[in-house]
DNA sequence: AGCTCATGTAAGGAGCGTTAACATGGCACG
DNA sequence: CGTGCCATGTTAACGCTCCTTACATGAGCT
């Protein structure tokens, strides 16, 4: 019985079981394998091994099918980013880092996922739907940035949204520069996360969230330094995370 | 005269005269309209308004009148980041922030560029010409970068490489996620620009290259701080490209 | 005049989107 | 337990657009 759940492989009968499942796992697999522009609708279809007219019993056109990828995709994103921020445990620094984390995390492997939500181009305005999932995303990212900002003292906090956006315009960047190894990007001269890592790190210092170290303890001389972050640990450098 | 180089418009003879030029302009139209996997090479024939065979003799196939586009935004794209950077004139802060602020005016005012060159998923492998002409882009920043760096006492030197990549991608971030005011975009509190710009602040202060609000704003808190930069006319919504 | 390039015209083949008409079989309901 | 409904898929067909090539023709240059 679990073959009328697969979406290829196994015998089925004149009826597919789960098509529609089937046609967004065929979706997210032809966008990792050519872009979120690379596919078409037929292509679903024949990947899902059922005939070209098929898919219109569940999905009105691509855009719908290429929007509930997306859709699900920034519902797995929100879980994936409030799981890495647990609610700021240990500490909000430490519980930062991983956000970032698990940004750049969800970039590289589930990368069909990403391109839909931020790379196709889907109308937002004709599909509220998404736009709130993708909120409830980005909330999650709002979320830590103010609860960063309050460790400040009251005069000196910037504005959290400000933060936040700074955070995910990094993150995305990173991600669509360099997240994504297929072959037509740049090569870099450290992992995308270490590179996200670092610069997320001397972005808080810059707000004073973290101590810029100069005290220097160690040799490692900053954020960078390649070895910086590596051990399984959580985030070594710059010294303590408390900014009490 | 002069309608032997326009792209429309004016009657002409059998022979265009200046296909190749036009048939550019006609990708870079069309790009900014349907985005960059939005269009065919015989949309640029019909644009240009000559038959769907002659943009053969020019170019092999779309994707390579997609990279020409590219590269020729990758050319422009260069000089204006080094007019903005000025070789570091009057002081490289100053300049550096004029650098940040000419990439996304480039990104906003030469959207289709800025799509050909990092959206449209050209593969760099099979054009060498145009990954060199990126990476002159790149060196323009990040020679910004390492005149930065070298002004840091020589034991805090984070690696130029680093900070430039840090720059771009936040660059980038910022550009993709809210530089372009097409209707799917999100909303901003703040112009592109000026959350660049207080991006970047904050990164150059995190790397203790610019003390908290050198020359920049009078009041007194940060680079943020609404009063910052913001002529009222200052984003129109460019809805419609030039290039004609 | 003649050469050569640039462009037009024509035509074939392929794929896609879409719709209509027909087939199947799971399931609700008697 | 039988039966009929209807959601789900299939087959077939149309129209459109695109890509590509082969051949014809206009226009500038020497």
């Amino acid at each position: 019985m679990s073959w009328s759940k697969d979406g290829r492989g196994g015998p089925r009968g004149y009826h597919h079981g789960n098509l529609k499942e089937a046609l967004v796992r065929a979706a997210v697999e032809l966008i990792a394998q050519k872009g979120p522009a690379g596919f078409t609708f037929a292509d679903a279809a024949r990947w899902a091994g059922v005939s070209a007219a098929a898919p219109y019993r569940h999905f009105r056109d691509r855009d719908e099918l290429i929007a509930d990828v997306a859709l699900r995709g920034f519902v797995m994103f929100e879980a994936a980013l409030a799981k890495a921020w647990d609610e700021g445990r240990p500490d909000p620094g430490v519980a930062f880092e991983r956000l970032g984390r698990a940004y750049l995390d969800f970039a590289r492997t589930e990368g069909p996922y990403y391109s839909a939500m931020f790379e196709a181009a889907i109308p937002l305005d004709a599909n509220p739907g998404l736009r709130e999932a993708g909120d409830r995303a980005f909330g999650v990212l709002r979320g830590a940035a103010e609860r960063l900002v309050s460790l400040m003292p009251t005069g000196q906090r910037p504005p959290a949204m400000m933060v936040a956006l700074h955070i995910w315009s990094m993150a995305h960047g990173v991600a669509s520069l360099f997240g994504r190894s297929d072959g037509g990007r740049r090569a870099l001269p450290m992992p995308a996360e270490d590179l996200l890592e670092a610069g997320v790190l001397v972005y808080l210092q810059g707000l004073g969230l973290v101590r810029p170290h100069k005290a220097k303890d160690e040799p490692p001389p900053g954020p960078w330094s390649p070895g910086g972050a590596k051990p399984p640990g959580s985030v070594p450098p710059a010294g303590s995370r408390r900014t009490s």
